[in-house]
DNA sequence: AGGTTGCATCAATGAACGTCAATACAAGCC
DNA sequence: GGCTTGTATTGACGTTCATTGATGCAACCT
């Protein structure tokens, strides 16, 4: 149930560099175009929210999230879904409850490529 | 020809809290989904690198970025319109040519949004 | 075993998106 | 004035996306 998201672009070195400091490679605008449009629907966008608000370790369960959207629950799964394969979240189950979180490091990543390097040290 | 664009949300007060700090409200979060669906396309994400890379002050002419794609110069006319009125960049025609430049301060204020507060200073 | 609850997957539909050719507009040049 | 070059807009087409109802699967409870 975990083994299937994208991994954050460079999640494994620190390779990557900000947006403002070369152009980006074809190949890495594309990794890092799915998670930006993970990001890019309000529904995902609060459903990260939620999640992330828990804290670094905090978990948020399916069944905490679903009724707060006028929504079906197969939209929010599939929501949850496409952020799971942008590498931002991960699950888990335990008994009868789903519970998600957000993937340490894969904002600051985000964030970091984002901020211009004079404005702030960013990733290094 | 730069009155289009649509505040990066929160623009004019420090009003915005990070995504790990509560859980987002509907008005908002469809506020920064805009801003990060102009960033979720691949050919958007290298444009909007190419115009950031030239630094703080710097543009970029409409002429240099359209040859680097293979992509029609309409197409790329488009991609440049949707960063606009996501308030990342703004242009200015100066003679025959456009030149374009990041709005300064919005990439910033995105990645306030996505760092966690208890993990670096951020906006504030 | 049968029933119930929580969540994911499937299949279908309408809307939104990326792309292009054609066209329009703006500015310089002859 | 007309011609040429650079950029934006329009209209159309194919693809992708968000959403739903129906269904499937996993775990708990009698």
């Amino acid at each position: 149930m975990s083994k299937q998201e994208l991994e954050v672009p460079g999640q494994d070195a620190d390779c990557c560099s900000g947006v403002s400091e070369a152009p980006l490679d074809e190949e890495r605008a594309a990794e890092l175009a799915k998670v930006f449009k993970a990001l890019g629907d309000p529904v995902r966008l609060r459903l990260l929210s939620m999640i992330a608000s828990r804290g670094e370790g905090g978990e948020t369960c399916v069944c905490e999230m679903t009724p707060a959207f006028d929504l079906s629950q197969p939209t929010i799964s599939h929501h949850l879904k496409l952020l799971r394969q942008a590498g931002l979240i991960d699950c888990e189950r335990r008994g009868t409850w789903v519970h998600y979180w957000v993937l340490p490091g894969a904002l600051d990543k985000l964030a970091g490529f984002l901020t211009a390097p004079q404005t702030a040290g960013a990733a290094a």
